[in-house]
DNA sequence: ATGTATGCAAACCATTTGCAATGAC
DNA sequence: GTCATTGCAAATGGTTTGCATACAT
């Protein structure tokens, strides 16, 4: 929490210079959303994070949210992810390297597994001209609970079409 | 363009198959579509595919395609991608394999780069209970023209500060 | 005092849904 | 003949936009 907190005033810090340098004007809703999106870890959606504020006493409008991380998303201090539903996920972006994201394609459930640098230097050398800011994998997939649910669905088609075949005889 | 036509066949007898087993009618739109992904390489959207199938003269209707492309990515012959846009992408999963998507989060635009087997096997050994159906890198940043551009908007916002600060001595 | 930022409500648009007509089985 | 599938049009819902009000500068 110690940490957390220190973390918490340097982005201030940051955004403070960001805004400053694109003159921007510093509003309490847009260092109070940035404070609330450091307060946890983890990935979430516009909603979650208007119900957050919401629920500690600083309500701000949907289209403030959508306005400010798209500055947070600039200076890059969070990072966005579409992970399959239509809904843009946003993630804090310092205290939160590397990791990549397993999904599940069926339910839609994330899981987050760390990383250990995949992209070597001779692989970022490769991409020329382009300015990294995040990276990370995306593994597509069934999770065991879907994985499990399809394998029942299949034997019960199975069984189903066993019954019709004998029945046509 | 031969072993492209070898590649049609064979995802046609494979999505023959899923449709088989899962009781799904083997409808001719649905063959249309599948061939009308494999004819082509590289991602695209539903709007993109419609506009392609129209023009070849098997137009078919929005529903139809994202009814299809759920079947499709059941069985493992497309891939679908969210690069940032609230527009989902779709790639064929064949003949298709192993490449990184390198997106810039100013204009969108995504580009590819071959990997090299990024997830080594003993990577792959820590994502317990779940099956992966496909993995991929997503290096988000700023591609060089939209580096160059937020560049010289910088620039223009400090010669303006400068100027405005002169006038206030 | 000026004009940017906020918040509300309306608009937007990709995707989903409901339903009548079609056609695969 | 039956019922899944298609295609149209309407509904949905996350996101964007327009505009009056509030407030940072």
């Amino acid at each position: 929490m110690e940490a957390n907190l220190k973390l918490r005033e340097q982005v201030k810090k940051e955004f403070t210079e960001y805004l400053t340098l694109h003159k921007h004007r510093k509003t309490p809703e847009r260092f109070a959303i940035l404070d609330h999106i450091y307060a946890f870890k983890g990935h979430f959606d516009i909603e979650d994070l208007f119900n957050f504020m919401a629920d500690n006493d600083f309500p701000v409008s949907r289209a403030t949210l959508y306005n400010t991380m798209e500055l947070l998303l600039d200076c890059r201090l969070v990072v966005k992810h579409q992970f399959g539903a239509n809904i843009s996920n946003y993630e804090r972006a310092y205290g939160n390297e590397n990791h990549n994201h397993i999904i599940c394609t069926i339910c839609g459930d994330v899981r987050e597994m760390k990383n250990d640098d995949l992209l070597t230097a001779s692989q970022l050398k490769k991409i020329r001209k382009f300015t990294i800011s995040y990276y990370s994998m995306y593994i597509y997939g069934i999770c065991s609970k879907c994985s499990h649910a399809k394998r029942m669905e299949l034997m019960r088609i199975e069984r189903q079409n066993k019954k019709e075949n004998q029945k046509n005889k």
